[in-house]
DNA sequence: AACCCTAGTTGGCACGTGCCAGTATTCAAA
DNA sequence: TTTGAATACTGGCACGTGCCAACTAGGGTT
C-alpha cells in the first residue's frame, strides 16, 4: 500500500491531510511548509457504498489462475464451425453465409472474444502500424494528437505511442516502436542526433516532426516559421513602427527560422534588424532576461519574441517597471499556447495541426509504400492572430527608463 | 500531395502565405481574413542541401520489396549456433558462454536486429502491458505519462496506450488496449456509462483515474478534492473571510467532492455556505458567468473556483469592472494548470502526479496478480499553493457595484 | 570403468492468427 | 450423365518467439 496516499478503510475516520506550499512567483520566492494532521471527522456518503461492495462481492468471476482470452478457436467451437470462418467473418471477407455469419458474430460478443492484434500483426506481412514519438512536456504538440489519429484512421494505420520522458529516452522510445513492428515512424521534436537519424532513417521510414533536418533522407514537416515571422513583421511595420527587436531563443529548435522571417521582413523594408539572443533554457525566464536587456537600452517600439512562454516572461517584466503595453511596446509572441489568455492577449502566431498531422502521415505513408524516397520538407501554413498586445507605436521613439 | 501545406522543390521560389485571424477576447469578437500570396524571394539556405540529397541518392538500400526485419534465426544463423542460444542470451538467462554471448550480441546490433514484440507477447503467457487511456484535451492529467511510465517500468510492465479523440472512442481505445493483450488497464477521466464498466471490470482488472465510480469492481485514484478544497476554504477562513462563495461547475468529473470540502469547512466554522452552480462547459466561460451573477448580489470577500480555468475567467471579469484582486475580492483556483502565470498568480490546490501514478501502478498490478479484486478508492496528497491572489478580507463586507 | 554434476547448447512444441489451396454441395449448362 | 462454375466452408502451414526437455562435453567422485 502506497504511503503516499490514503486509503479508504470501513469504521476509519477519514483523515485529509494537505501539503500547503507558500508561493510567490514576483518575488522569487519560495517556501515550503507542511500541514499535517487536518483531520475531519465528517463522513463521505459514497464510503458506505464502497464498504458494502467490498464485503458483498466474495468471489470473483476472472480466476486468476485462468486469465485466458477466447480465441477464434473458442469461438468456432461454440457455433460449431471451423476456426477459419470465424477469421473470414472478422476480416469481412465476402463468401460467408450470413446465418452462419450472424451466428459467429453473437458467439464472439456473447464469450468476449477480441482478435489478438499481436497474432494479426506477427502472421500478417504487414502490422499497419504508425509509431508517434513524442515528448510529454511538449505544450505545443497538444493538438496534433487527435488529427495524427484521424489521418491515420483514414490512411488504414493505426497509431502506437511512445513518450519521451526521464525515464524513457528518445533511444528507449524508437526501440519501442521498432519492437512493435511499426511500419513508420513519425518523431516529434527529436533531439537525436543527426548521425543517428541517418542511419535511423535507413532501416525504416521516418518523418520528422516540428524539426527539420539536413541530409536525412526523411520527411521533415514542419509549421512555417518564417512565414509567421515574416507576416508578424510586417504587420508591426504596416502599423508604422521601424525600431522592432526581435528575442532570439538560440537553442530552441527551429528558432533560426523563424528569425530569418523577421531579418528578411526587416531588410526587404530596409529597417536594421535588433536580435537579442538568449542562451540555455527558452521559457518565462528567457523572456523576462530579454526584457532585462532591452530595458538597458533604448527601448525599441515592438518586441517579437521566438515562442508564447517568452513573450509571456517578458511583458511581464516590461508591465513590472510600468510600461503600458501596447500604448508604449507592442510584444508578439509564437505558438499561441498561452496567448489567448485574457490577461496577456497576445498577437502571436498560430500552427495548424490539421495540416501537420495530414501532411505528416501522407509522406510517411508514401515512404512505406516505397513511393518516397529522399529528402522532403513540408512547410505547414500558419495563421497569425491579431490581439491586443499591439498597435501604433509611441510617439516618441527614444524612451529610457 | 496535400493541398494545405507546401512542399520545397528545386529551382521554384518559396511562397510563404500565411492566413491572418483579427481576434480580440475582450469584447468577445472574432473576426476573419485572408491574405493569400504574401510573396518571397529570399533563398532558404538549406533548400540547397535538400536539394543535393534529392538528386544525389538515387538508391535506396531499404528496397520496399524486402521490408522483413531481420529475426532471431538471421542471428543465429550469422554466429552459428542455434536460435535457442540467441533467444537466451536476449532474456539475460544464465548459462550462455561470455564470449557466445557477446558474439551474438555483436551480431544483432550488426545486421540491426530487435525482438518482436508481439511474438513474444503472442507466446508468452503475459504480455507484460498495462493499457492507459486518456484524453488527449486535458490538460490537468498532463504531467501523470511520465510518472505512469516511470512506476509501470519499476513494476515490469510496459505502457501502451490510446488517446481518446473525435475519431476515436473511449470504447474504440479500450478494444484496441484489450486487442493488445494489456494485463490491465487504466482509465483516465473516463465518461463511460458505469453498467459498461462494470462489465468491463469483470473481464479485465481496472484501474479509474481521476473519476471516483460506484459498485464498480476496481481501483479509484483521485487526487483529493474534499481535503484540497476543506483546506483552502479553512486558510481563507484563517485570514477573517466569513462570506464565502464557492464556484460550482456542476458538471465536472468529481466536482461534487470538490464541493463537500468547501461545505464542510464552512459547517464546521459555523459559516453559511454560498455556492454558486453553473452548468455546461466549465472553463474560462463558466467562471465569467459565475462573475456576473455574483456581481449582481452582494459581493463575497472570497471566492474560491471549481478548476483553475473558470478561476482565470471569473477573475478576468472581477477585474474589468474594476476591482482589485485581492484587496477586494480574494480569489482561489483548483489545478495549477494556468494559476502559475505571473499575471494571475492564483492561490490554487496542485495535486501530485507522482503519487498518483504510483497509486495507480500498484492498484492495478494488485489487481494483475490477483492480490485484489474488490472495489477500492485511493485518494491521493494535494498542497495548497498559496500565492498573491487571496488576503484579508477588505473592511466593508457590504459591496455592491 | 561406471557414475554423477555442471556449464553450454540444441530440438520440439505452442501461442493466435492470415493466407493459400483444397473440398463439399448445389445448380445450371452441355 | 458429364462438365463447369459458383457458393460455403475446412486443412495445413507459417509468422517469431518462450519454454521445457534433452543432449553433449569435460571433469571429478565413487
Amino acid at each position: 500500500m502506497p504511503n503516499t496516499s490514503q486509503q479508504f478503510s470501513k469504521n476509519k475516520d477519514l483523515l485529509w491531510h494537505v501539503h500547503i506550499v507558500f508561493s510567490s512567483y514576483h518575488v522569487g520566492f519560495m517556501g515550503h511548509k507542511r500541514w499535517l494532521g487536518e483531520k475531519m471527522v465528517r463522513q463521505i456518503p459514497h464510503r458506505a457504498n464502497t464498504s458494502r461492495i467490498d464485503t458483498m462481492v466474495t468471489k470473483s468471476s476472472r480466476t486468476p489462475a485462468e486469465p485466458k482470452r477466447p480465441t477464434m478457436g473458442d469461438v468456432a467451437k461454440r457455433v460449431g464451425v471451423s476456426r477459419q470462418l470465424v477469421g473470414l467473418v472478422f476480416q469481412n471477407a465476402p463468401g460467408v453465409g450470413e446465418t452462419t455469419a450472424a451466428k459467429i458474430r453473437a458467439a464472439a460478443k456473447e464469450i468476449g472474444y477480441r482478435p489478438n492484434l499481436a497474432a494479426q500483426s506477427l502472421r500478417r506481412d504487414s502490422s499497419n502500424y504508425i509509431g508517434f514519438m513524442f515528448h510529454s512536456d511538449h505544450s505545443s504538440m497538444q493538438g496534433i494528437l487527435p488529427a495524427m489519429y484521424k489521418h491515420a484512421k483514414a490512411a488504414g494505420y493505426q497509431i502506437v505511442m511512445s513518450v519521451v520522458s526521464e525515464s524513457h529516452s528518445e533511444n528507449d522510445a524508437i526501440e519501442e516502436l521498432i519492437g512493435h513492428r511499426c511500419e513508420g515512424i513519425v518523431l516529434s521534436s527529436s533531439h537525436i542526433p543527426i548521425s543517428r537519424l541517418q542511419r535511423l532513417a535507413r532501416e525504416i521510414p521516418l518523418v520528422s516532426l516540428g524539426r527539420r533536418l539536413e541530409n536525412v533522407r526523411a520527411g521533415m514537416v514542419s509549421s512555417n516559421g518564417e512565414a509567421g515571422v515574416f507576416t508578424i513583421t510586417k504587420y508591426l511595420i504596416g502599423l508604422g513602427h521601424t525600431d522592432i527587436a526581435y528575442v532570439f531563443g538560440k537553442l530552441m529548435r527551429d528558432a533560426e527560422f523563424r528569425l530569418e522571417g523577421y531579418m528578411a521582413a526587416m531588410e526587404v523594408n530596409k529597417l536594421t534588424p535588433r536580435v537579442v539572443t538568449i542562451d540555455g533554457d527558452f521559457a518565462e525566464r528567457g523572456g523576462a532576461n530579454a526584457a532585462n536587456i532591452l530595458l538597458t537600452e533604448n527601448l525599441p517600439t515592438a518586441i517579437i519574441c521566438n515562442n508564447d512562454q517568452s513573450a509571456l516572461g517578458l511583458s511581464h517584466r516590461l508591465l513590472q517597471v510600468g510600461l503600458r503595453i501596447p500604448d508604449q511596446v507592442s510584444v508578439a509572441g509564437y505558438d499561441d499556447t498561452v496567448a489567448k489568455f485574457p490577461f496577456l492577449d497576445l498577437t502571436t502566431v498560430r500552427q495548424d495541426p490539421h495540416a501537420m498531422a495530414k501532411a505528416t502521415i501522407e509522406d510517411l505513408v508514401a515512404r512505406i509504400t516505397g513511393e518516397k524516397i529522399l529528402s522532403e520538407t513540408f512547410l505547414t501554413d500558419v495563421s497569425l492572430i491579431v490581439r491586443s498586445s499591439t498597435g501604433k507605436p509611441r510617439r516618441d521613439p527614444n524612451l529610457r527608463l
